[in-house]
Formats: structure tokens, sequence, C-alpha cells
DNA sequence: GTCCATGCAAACTGTTTGCACGCGC
DNA sequence: GCGCGTGCAAACAGTTTGCATGGAC
């Protein structure tokens, strides 16, 4: 992979080092697209290396995060959902219904979000517009039962 | 209290009762103004009640949060805040260094969202702008200790 | 060879639940 | 008095941590 190169570098300036492990957690995420949960991820990169653990995955994201390749969102209810950071800032949408998770662009957020720290001095390094409802479908068949939710 | 008798009748729609702790709970969170979590309003409920449990806590913000009286948000970390839910909706910023919670108000979101619902035909039930970063204090002293976070 | 990263299992935190008793209506 | 609500303690889910071993550099 041509990224490994930016990756080691990445983690060589804090003194960690690039493990077979942690280059597979950020391709799962990249590759498999969307907000994943912990576990999701796990069994994902199960598949490809069936000795890695939960907690090593849990390790990898915080320094994924911290490193600001990963976001980590709560959407819905209890757990975390983790996302590969991309260049393009969008907010979730989440069916209380079925539990389908809606992605959404507003670039109205981003002059909220410069209007904010000039007005109170802040300095913004993240945000998230979370948004909850009931999707088209859900709305129609009055449905209740929640579906797969990955 | 006057709003005691609009509770009773709310809840007595669902075929709920009235009771001390509800009563309680709901009136901690009002007038302890913003984002408690589930220990600090149990706390602030014990010094009116000293036998109020935490699992009754927990159950009535349920309730009250079905009814539309409550709202939780997930600030920063882990555990959940929970405030009476008012007329003019706000956002949060959390000051990650020091965990400050700073409200601010958006109406540029309720456009966001009205646009949302349209385009995409879902029905807008909630939503939340969480916004971190470091608050002016903690840009000026580069500080990195945690203060009190209530 | 050094020292960080991993796997495993146990610990921990926040939240939920089962059960017997208590109290609102 | 009926049946929902409560307190208690145990269960639970998600996440974190201590420790001995393994692997990146």
């Amino acid at each position: 992979m041509v990224r490994d190169k930016g990756l080691r570098e990445s983690l060589h300036t804090s003194g960690r080092r690039l493990t077979r492990q942690r280059r597979l957690v950020l391709q799962v995420l990249e590759e498999s697209g969307e907000h994943l949960d912990a576990e999701g991820l796990h069994d994902q990169a199960k598949s490809l290396d069936p000795n890695i653990s939960l907690a090593t995955v849990y390790r990898t994201l915080a320094v994924l995060k911290e490193m600001g390749l990963v976001e980590e969102h709560r959407l819905g209810e209890g757990h975390a959902h983790f996302e590969a950071t991309r260049s393009t800032p969008h907010y979730h949408f989440t069916c209380s219904a079925c539990g389908r998770v809606i992605e959404f662009d507003a670039p109205q957020v981003a002059e909220v979000l410069q209007r904010l720290s000039k007005q109170k001095g802040l300095l913004v390094t993240g945000a998230h517009l979370l948004v909850t409802g009931r999707c088209a479908r859900c709305q129609e068949e009055g449905e209740t039962v929640p579906e797969e939710v990955p």
C-alpha cells in the first residue's frame, strides 16, 4: 500500500511503530466505508487476521484518532462508531425505527463554527451534527422493528 | 408546584403515576439548569430525598425523555448528560482541555434540518450540534489539567 | 537488543433488569 | 385493592488495563 509510508512516518514521529494490526484496522476502516462499531470492525479485521484482539482494535483506534486519521461518533445508542477521516465533512441522520444511518452534507455548519470560534475565542477542533428521526421508509410503513444494523 | 398538574396529566395519559421521585428528578433538572449527568443528578436528588436510588433516576429520565421533557446528550466522553427541554434550541461546545461546556445558539441549524427533511423525506425528531476544541482560557495558558467537571 | 505493541483475561464504568415490597390512584 | 413504581443488588455492554510474550526498528 502506498499510504503505508505516510502512516509509518506519522507513527514514527510520535515514537510509534507500524504493525500489521494497525495497518489492518485502518485498511478495514477505509475500505468498508462508513461508521463501523468496534465489534464490527473487529469482526472484519479477524477475517484477515484471525488473531487480532478486540483490545488491539480499541488501542489502535485511540492512536488513529489521536493522529486525526479516524473519527469517533456516538450515533443513536450506547456504543461508538468509527470512520476514516474524509476530506469532505459530513453528518449523520439516524432513523430511530430501523437504525439506518444516512449521511448528509451541510455547508452552513462550517459557517456556524467559524462565527462561533470568532465570537467566543474558541479553537474548534471537531464538530458533529447528529440528527435523529424517521426515515422515509419507516414513516410510510409505521415500521417499528429494527433491521440489521451493522 | 404549578406545573405538577401538567406533569401529572402527561403521565396519566400514558397510564403512569406522579411520584415524589419523578417530581424530584424533574425539579432538580430544571433548577440546576444544564447538562447534569445521571450521577450528579442522583447526588442532588439525594440531598432532598436520601433514599432515591440511581436506578430510579435512570428509569425516570427514560420516562421524561419519552414525554419530551428531557433531552439526553453525549457531550465529550463516555457518559450521558441530561437537561430539561427548553423552548429555545441550543448546542454545546466542550473544551477538551478543561472539560468546560459552553452553550451556543445557531439558527442556521434549523434551516439545515428543514432542507434535509424536505430533500430526503425524513421526519426529524431531534438534532444536536456538538463541537469540541479549546476554550479561550485553555488556549492562552496551554492548560492541560482538567478542572472540576460537574 | 531495546522497547513498544499485542493477546488474553480480568477490571471498570455507565446503564439496565429481576424481584419483592411500597405507594399512587 | 390493583397495579405501577421503587430500592436493592445482580447482570450487562462497551471499553480499558495489567501482565507476560512477541515483533518492529
